[in-house]
DNA sequence: TTTAGCACTCTTTTGTCCCGAGTGCTAATC
DNA sequence: GATTAGCACTCGGGACAAAAGAGTGCTAAA
């Protein structure tokens, strides 16, 4: 596979940490001006039309300089970026970011999506930790009003739901009791996508107890638990699309994909490796034709449990931005197993 | 103030109207086919020319029609709109569009803004209820691990807010009782901007018990107070803004300025009738000088409560749009008011 | 293998011209 | 006195051409 001799490699790595820099196609000349190299622009030019006919660079234009292709990304990703690791400054700059939302899964999740958007310019989708076997683990029912309670969701990956519930009639013991009966036999331990309405009322039927009363109760644990499995989904940034000339007015295309969520949450989903890289076409979706997507996974107490992903345009800043997420992703992995942890 | 002839309002009017249709400008001609007026167009040029000496119409250029000034729309909507009442059909909206949220009022107000945004093709920015003076109504601690507990505060204004917590040291129930008598005594009843780290440490200085086992509880309590009063602003539908051409690349910039907080909560507080226009350079902030801002109050048991403001280019559909705003808000007051009443 | 030199290509910019839309004015009409 | 028809005038936008600039590809020499 690496059959580019040393020089086509410096030259392309320097052309595509130059288009990176400018956004302006690179020549021959500039190029030599930007990296020192002791030959002409002339060799340049030779090895820049090689590394054109071989697929890596590629011309807007005949009269034009050379922009990296997807597959000279590819390579500039796979074989020629050094610095594996992430700069000292950036380190802080995610510590401190997240730092207020460290003792709680959700909310840790979603400052770690704003801040890494912020710094990376790019627009950032992440998964709420548990993945599809998210369990119930505990329920709450606190009397506010003789009307109305505040119920309180948790699951066993820490996610915290809550939610204001008003009743139709008196909120009395006996009605808490029966609430807590049925939770207790029918929903702590089961899967958060397993309660719906039509499941609460057949649970609700074969017990004694007015179900009419609780109506209102189990319909808000039914919502808190559809918010769970629903608001997996976390995404941030994605007005920083706009700051990116490459996109022009796509990027309001791209937006709107973005809101959609099923495509999204494929593009997060599904990658095996802990960090994954996918350029322009790689891509399933056409909407994301000239974006790049990288993919990283967290893992909660040894088990994968999320992703976080960051979309940009292809023409991105891969050296610093790589180091970043997976400097992310391990810190919020190690965060949340602490913060679930007994 | 109305010393304008019956044919001018006539005119100013469907100007306005057609203008905010088709984003062009209007010409004689142009009026009299969408009018139906049976005048010829020197004439309809004669009254605009008036209309344009008089400060409501300006034109673009020489050979241009005519678009509505500032003073223009000011004098459309203070006097030629028709139809102040809501659409049957954007009430629909309306109330589907809220129904899943109508007994939380943190989550109304969120579920409000995105249908208003989504409604009008405006960005979206509210209040929650409650003002600066909000009291912490109710806090409940509930252990969920040996090291760990989630802990909800509820409000006056009915705002809930939860997060998980994890202590050094083990939670034991002399830990959970000295917390609630530290709460009841200093915290429930006080308003949530009253609370902070400082005056917190000085409480649990002057009370017996393991002032450090407890300090992440406190800790904990501060941030969710900080989080009511800081969380007071709902930000929806601001990428609406990309879609009116009105704005081309200026709405990125109009963009950035609604991110940053401080300003947004003043242009939409401190106005005194329950509704309120402000066009163009009405407003005090230059980013806003091609937006106008509806600004309505709703309030909640008869106190004013909280804000709906809506922005969008100069150029809206005023005359749907306020029908709809002033609808949205007199159904949030009431059902907040609902949802908190014991 | 590298390099200098030069013709060539293609975009971008600038300038000019022309067309169309719409106005403003004047004189005629109701 | 208000309305209208007619017409000259203005201005923006599109089409077209020429010039400028950037960069290449090729050839021939080092």
């Amino acid at each position: 596979m690496s059959e580019l001799s040393e020089r086509k490699k410096q030259i392309l790595a320097a052309v595509v940490e130059q288009y990176v820099k400018t956004g302006e196609p690179v020549g021959s000349k500039g190029l030599i001006s930007s990296t020192g190299m002791s030959v002409s622009s002339a060799t340049i030019r030779n090895e820049m039309s090689d590394l054109a006919a071989m697929g890596y660079l590629e011309q807007p234009h005949t009269s034009a300089g050379r922009i990296p292709s997807q597959k000279g990304y590819r390579y500039y990703v796979d074989n020629l970026m050094k610095n594996r690791e992430i700069d000292e400054i950036n380190k802080r700059i995610i510590e401190a970011g997240i730092s207020s939302a460290v003792g709680d899964p959700e909310r840790l999740i979603a400052r770690a999506s704003e801040v890494l958007a912020d710094l990376t310019k790019c627009a950032c989708v992440s998964s709420t930790p548990g993945g599809d076997a998210v369990i119930i683990r505990k329920i709450e029912l606190v009397p506010v009003g003789i009307h109305s309670a505040m119920l309180v969701l948790l699951t066993s990956n820490g996610i915290l739901k809550s939610r204001l519930c008003r009743l139709d009639c008196e909120l009395t013991v006996t009605i808490c009791e029966q609430f807590y009966n049925i939770v207790k036999s029918c929903i702590i331990g089961k899967p958060a996508s397993d309660i719906s309405v039509v499941s609460m009322q057949t649970v609700a039927a074969s017990v004694d107890g007015d179900v009419f009363a609780m109506l209102p109760l189990m319909a808000a644990v039914c919502e808190l638990a559809r918010s769970v499995s629903d608001s997996r989904l976390v995404l941030g940034g994605s007005s920083n699309l706009f700051s990116h000339k490459d996109y022009g007015t796509g990027a309001i295309e791209l937006l709107e994909f973005l809101n959609k969520r099923e495509p999204l949450s494929e593009v997060i989903s599904g990658i095996s490796e802990p960090l994954n890289v996918k350029i322009g076409r790689e891509n399933l979706y056409r909407q994301l034709e000239n974006s790049s997507v990288i993919v990283a996974k967290y893992s909660v107490g040894g088990d994968d449990s999320g992703t976080i992903g960051l979309i940009g345009p292809t023409r991105m800043d891969y050296e610093n931005i790589i180091p970043s997420v997976k400097y992310l992703t391990n810190l919020v992995g190690r965060l949340i197993t602490q913060a679930i942890e007994e």
